[in-house]
DNA sequence: ACAAAAGTGTTTTTAATACACCCATGG
DNA sequence: CCATGGGTGTATTAAAAACACTTTTGT
């Protein structure tokens, strides 16, 4: 099970498919399946997901948690591994007739505990956002700051200054410029530098919001 | 698969039990033990817990993740779901003759991923006392701050300022005095005012560490 | 009186938000 | 030349760490 997200038309979406069979036919579910003798559950998710989407464009996949009330799924017990999947707004994969994106603040219907788990993985990116790099995985290669600030915006549910956000993610040495600009639209406007993530691959980067460790002294020893 | 963990005697420890039969016979591992079909993990967690110490001592028990690897165990795939468990470091739980306390900084020869799930657990600790009010299943049910400079010095693994801490956790309207006081050591002292944690249950304190919402404006509305 | 531990008051540091103002471009 | 975003510089606020100093006890 993995609540896939992107952030698409200024909203943060997840990747539904529509269940044909019962239980919950017709309802909109999270993609997932049965996990193989031979394979870790995050090489098990990735593989249900390339039924879905190109699993390359995914930049980010991490796991949320089990899910295993004995009653979440109508007739026989079946524990889940949740799993959040980050996609850069600049791609667009194709996906088949059965699947559609869903803002996350306006689910559809949903099969079985799938909501909480959308609930979920919205709480841990909103998280993540804050004390780690994760943005890039929700921006494309290049950007410039405002278009980093919507996709912010959007994942996080309120407005955020652009001026604060290249600040923050710029002390923290997340960002670094590539020289080239971006064209200013048709009303005009300076055009604006571009951007991009120093490094892929998570990292945290603010681990201890308070009682961080003294400054002084070497740090090693207890007490 | 559970890492209890305690603060005794300084130092954070953890409970092991050793393995009798094979595989790893006699290395030492985490309690655990199968999901029944009318459990869900938590509750089969705490069910395994109950045979080795009093469950009702566990002050917090939370999800880690998925420990999936093919071959974590050998001889057939077995998928574990990995908890943190705490005590409250007044309790002495009887446990049985198999088991011990280690320190999480000195393990015995442990069995499978028993070692990388410790890590884990401590490491979530770590993080969570920091921003939220985790430290309550850590401390007995009254306290001086100085004791709880202790608790949080062992957990963390560097020192904390008292006053510092006390301001902390204050500030966040976690504290209460009792308006009992401490008698002092044989060697004097002013005796120390006791305090007690406000609520019990987790509660995150501290959830934006940056990018928090603007202070001006509702907060509601996006972009 | 003095040592020891607890507790308070104050300063310093750090890092974020808020805001005013300057810059570069298109029409 | 002015409207429209982009970008920078500076002030403000907030919260924690650091440290000096006072308080209360036992011996």
């Amino acid at each position: 099970m993995a609540a896939v997200l992107q952030v698409r038309r200024e909203s943060l979406q997840v990747l539904l498919w529509q269940r044909a069979q019962e239980p919950h036919a017709r309802r909109w579910s999270l993609p997932g399946g049965r996990l193989r003798d031979d394979e870790d559950v995050e090489a098990s998710i990735r593989r249900q997901l390339a039924e879905k989407v190109d699993v390359r464009k995914l930049a980010h996949v991490e796991q949320l948690a089990v899910f295993s009330a004995p009653d979440r799924v109508p007739g026989g017990r079946i524990v889940a591994s949740a799993f959040l999947g980050l996609i850069p707004c600049d791609v667009d994969p194709e996906v088949p007739e059965d699947t559609a994106w869903y803002p996350v603040d306006n689910l559809p219907d949903t099969a079985f505990d799938h909501e909480a788990i959308v609930r979920r993985a919205q709480g841990r990116l909103r998280a993540k956002l804050s004390y780690t790099n994760l943005g890039f995985a929700l921006a494309p290669p290049e950007f410039t700051i405002s278009a980093l600030r919507g996709l912010y915006s959007a994942a996080l549910g309120y407005r955020v200054a652009a001026t604060n956000l290249q600040r923050v993610l710029s002390r923290r040495g997340l960002l670094e410029p590539t020289g080239h600009t971006s064209p200013p639209g048709p009303s005009g406007g300076r055009p604006a530098a571009l951007f991009r993530f120093t490094g892929h691959g998570m990292l945290v980067t603010d681990p201890f919001a308070v009682l961080r460790p003294p400054s002084k002294g070497s740090g090693v020893d207890v007490r």
